[in-house]
DNA sequence: TTCCGACAGTGGGGTCGCAAT
DNA sequence: ATTGCGACCCCACTATCGGAA
């Protein structure tokens, strides 16, 4: 199959913004590739390289290639050409690299230079990703999507699933079992505001305190432990001290779900950037294990004794879990049976939060688990903090917020009456707030360089955040985690915006 | 008819590892 | 030694479609 003609088809799935006639395009495509396609055409259409990362990015990609006058290259080709653009590593590679990408971006049209763009940096922007994809896949086999998506969630892979099922039929998909050793795609959560509201939406629910560390799904059969990560990357080599805990439980063969976090003496959670400084090192494991040591905390049980446990209310599930590993290993909870047991609920969240952890997350005790998807039975629920800051500056944004302000630079008050830049934020705007702010920050533009533009210091803005982190990035010394935009306050003026001072007052807790 | 679940998009900061400078 | 880039952790929120209620 040629290139030119998956580029056309995405075009013309980002074109619509029917969900149906979307998956109706796929579905088309997939039934015309040949086996040998298949592996490559899939993921492509799902907005994903086989291969993974490459090393390339942005950068490289945005230097300009003449693009070829006619189409000739096929998926295979252009597979074989990034496969071997992957493997080169060393000195000179980069250069390697863009060299490789400057032939095969040579070789296409500007409508496939464009697709491999957006493959490769994976933002095809074509509103049909994995989950699309799925359904068009079960369009074209005539396979009932919940079956096709069950599978993929088992495989932890579209492409393998969609191997199968093209080439050998719909009754291979009985192959992809809950397999020890092989990675499935985590359940996630959604958000709730408050515990009271989370629990009067789930009724009897356990509440679970949340960890701030890095997800980990746990495999052992028998003397082998396998780690993977929330993106099902294999983490095994990082973590020794998971793999011994994880031999030392009475049973043999299991998969458990959980968070890996690092405890400083006294037992109090160390900060999220030391964890994940920690789980990130892979070159001096033993260093990086004896100064910042890290624990498992398991909070569910996918497979016990080769009994597959993910159709189980989470309540069974539970009860598998605290047979295999002991009560310091799990995360700490409290029952709750319905909404007369909120202030308790409430009281756990308070007495959680003293301990030093990120919040809790509440439970539906009969819901099974849902993996790969953000099922709607964990809630989660973290204190929020809000500040009034002033925007110093926006950046125009892309793709569909292109020609809006739309990333702020997010100033505090210092003693003199300047401000220090505390971090950005384009998260928590409607369009007509986009569209607001786009005009009223142009009036007060006073420099642009194209990208970003600089404003006279006068709009206040409320600014909500999960808490503070440390930051080599911003002259404050810290930085906002997870900011976003509550409301623009008019009736104040920047004088009146939260100072450096108080903010750090706040969080003692991080020094800068 | 209205409501709501699921999805995609829009990017944020930090840290690590590697190659280039 | 330092800098730049990419990968991959963490993540909030809005808009939209289309099935459920």
């Amino acid at each position: 199959m040629l290139l030119t003609r998956l580029a056309h088809v995405s075009q013309e799935v980002a074109a619509t913004s029917a969900r149906s006639r979307k998956i109706a395009l796929l579905a088309e495509l997939f039934r015309d590739a040949e086996a040998d396609d298949v592996p490559i055409v899939i993921p492509y259409l799902a907005g994903r390289l086989p291969q993974g990362r490459l090393g390339i990015g942005w950068k490289v990609l945005s230097r300009p290639v003449e693009p070829a006058p006619e189409p000739t290259l096929t998926v295979r080709e252009v597979d074989a050409r990034l496969t071997a653009l992957g493997k080169v590593s060393g000195p000179g590679s980069q250069a390697e690299r863009a060299r490789l990408v400057g032939e095969l971006m040579g070789a296409a049209t500007a409508d496939e230079q464009r697709f491999l763009f957006g493959l490769i940096t994976g933002e095809v922007r074509q509103g049909a990703l994995d989950a699309v994809a799925v359904e068009g896949l079960a369009e074209a086999t005539g396979v009932p999507a919940t079956d096709v998506r069950r599978a993929v969630m088992l495989a932890g892979s579209l492409q393998t699933v969609a191997e199968s099922l093209l080439t050998e039929g719909p009754a291979s998909l009985d192959r992809f079992q809950l397999t020890v050793g092989r990675p499935v795609l985590p359940m996630l959560a959604h958000s709730a505001s408050s515990v009271a509201e989370a629990v009067e939406k789930l009724g009897a629910c356990a509440v679970e305190e949340k960890l701030d560390g890095i997800r980990v799904q746990v495999h052992r059969d028998g003397n082998v432990v396998r780690l993977y990560t929330r993106t099902l990357d294999d983490i095994t080599d990082r973590l020794p001290e998971l793999t011994s805990a994880a031999l030392e439980l009475r049973g043999e063969r299991f998969i458990l779900d959980g968070e890996v976090i690092s405890f400083d003496a006294d037992g109090r959670p160390r900060s999220f950037q030391e964890t994940a400084g920690r789980v990130g090192s892979r070159v001096d494991v033993a260093t990086a294990a004896e100064t910042v040591p890290v624990s498992p905390v398991y909070f569910d049980a996918l497979s016990v004794d080769g009994r597959d446990l993910l159709d189980l209310p989470f309540a069974e599930r539970h009860a598998e879990l605290a047979q295999l590993v002991p009560e310091p290993m799990r995360v700490r909870r409290t029952l709750v049976s319905g909404p007369e047991d909120i202030p308790a609920a409430e009281a756990f969240l308070a007495e959680t939060l003293k301990r030093g952890h990120e919040g809790v997350v509440v439970k539906g005790l009969d819901a099974p688990y849902n993996a790969g998807r953000r099922g709607a039975s964990w809630l989660k629920v973290k204190p929020v903090h809000t500040l009034d800051l002033v925007v110093l500056a926006a950046e125009w944004g892309h793709g569909r917020r292109t020609g809006k302000l739309s990333n702020l630079h997010l100033g505090a008050r210092n003693p003199d009456g300047s401000f220090a830049m505390l971090g950005k934020t384009f998260k928590g705007m409607t369009d007509a707030l986009l569209t607001w702010q786009t005009e009223r920050l142009q009036e007060l533009a006073v420099e642009s360089d194209g990208h970003v533009v600089t404003v006279r210091p006068e709009l206040v803005v409320e600014i909500a955040y999960d808490g503070l982190q440390k930051s080599t990035r911003y002259p404050a010394g810290v930085t906002l985690r997870f900011a976003r935009v509550v409301r623009y306050r008019e009736d104040k003026r920047a004088e009146e915006a939260d100072s450096v001072e108080t903010l750090l007052a706040a969080h003692p807790e991080v020094k800068a």
